[in-house]
DNA sequence: CCATGCGTTAACAAAATGTAAAAAAACGCG
DNA sequence: CGCGTTTTTTTACATTTTGTTAACGCATGG
């Protein structure tokens, strides 16, 4: 799976190449719009992202161009505040649109909305079944024997993110850098009332799974059968 | 699996060492910024630890300067408090981020975190097994026959260890340094009370293992067929 | 048979977690 | 923009679990 960023901001595009090869994307970088057209057409990504604000040629342009000779869904990339212009790429052959500063979770999942809608997606996670669970982040929904249960997004992310990995323990540290993100700073007891409502959704709900303790560690999704 | 720790503090990258070469990394330390660039491409190693504040050269720099050179995962190491750094690490090419005072149990989690993300894990190390017994740290977890025992992380952690190195002993003093800490200042009896209650929980389980006193030195975990 | 080291137990202290409720922040809506 | 609502975070306290110490008696070795 290929991803092209056009984005003269060194620092961003790095960030960009970041997040998208720790989720499995081969990267190539685009520092200008005439490149980044260039690229797309011998890159052949399977996503492009795309800084409206671009020296020489820009967004807009960028991915007129890139219609013309693809079908490759096209993210733009936008400073805040700028939610006019959403319409505008839109019309352009756009498929989403994100604002900077932005997280790395937003992005990807957007990255992977889109590639659905596409029907490329990558292997898809964004879905978990367990023993009568189902835990949807596409739709961001939790489901207990086919019935949604209204869950708020931080309970859910941090449920998604235990039972990705049934079995491994995780400290609160952890889970805050890698739920709450990396610059998050705040108390880790945050963790435990987190848990203990997604404990009180979940409670009797099957014996096969379970939010675990680890004393002293930390918590984990584990899982019987396993 | 080879570790580099580039840090100018000699009782930090010594304690770091202690806690690597425990996990069975292969440890280089260097002191400064020139020195660390230099072991980075000579010793190659699998993933490297990197100081922010450093004399001369400062981590930004030497992140960036190893970054031009290799792919190998970087976790950088700061004081509390500067959170914004964060953003800037990420930016420069690092793939986490610790701050001081650190945990051996953090570090070690989130070093195989990173080495996970980039597909690898030193797989062997985090569990063992010996006959009708398996050691899990990555779940915590001390199965007999297949059933978990429930066990308090301390003395989970002195088993690991032991069993670590069948048939060598060690001291009550190494025991306490090695998996108290080597800050930590109390009675050495303290490690007879946690065997003693191993043994509860591991007696008459298998013939071809045991907690041995070794008399007027410590312990050790004795293998038979070994 | 004495001095020392170890096993064992129970009680205590310390630390981590569970829980509930209040405060703060984010969100939706008119 | 201000309001009420929902979500998230913080705070404080109760509870549980674990870690440590101290005491006593047995085992070991000289």
């Amino acid at each position: 799976m290929k991803a092209l960023v056009i984005e003269d901001d060194v620092n961003i595009a790095e960030l960009l190449r970041i997040y998208l090869e720790k989720e499995g994307f081969e990267v190539r970088l685009a520092a200008d719009g005439e490149k980044g057209v260039g690229e797309a057409k011998s890159f052949s990504p399977d996503i492009v992202l795309l800084d409206i604000m671009l020296p020489v040629m820009d967004g807009w342009a960028v991915c007129k161009s890139i219609r013309k000779i693809s079908k490759v869904p096209i993210i733009m990339l936008t400073a805040k505040g700028e939610t006019a212009d959403k319409v505008k790429g839109l019309e352009l052959g756009a498929d989403d649109y994100m604002t900077k500063p932005f997280e790395s979770k937003e992005l990807i999942a957007r990255i992977r909305a889109v590639l659905r809608r596409y029907g490329k997606d990558a292997a898809g996670g964004r879905v978990l079944e367990f023993d009568r669970l189902v835990i949807n982040m596409d739709a961001y929904e939790l489901i207990v024997d086919g019935k949604k249960i209204d869950t708020p997004p931080k309970e859910l992310e941090l449920l998604f993110h235990l039972a990705s990995s049934p079995n491994r323990v995780y400290t609160r540290n952890q889970l805050l850098d890698e739920v709450w993100g990396f610059d998050y700073f705040g108390d880790s007891r945050t963790v435990d009332v987190h848990i203990k409502r997604l404990r009180e959704k979940l409670e009797n709900v099957s014996d096969k799974w379970t939010l675990k303790t680890v004393w002293g560690v930390g918590y984990k999704f584990e899982t019987a059968g396993d």
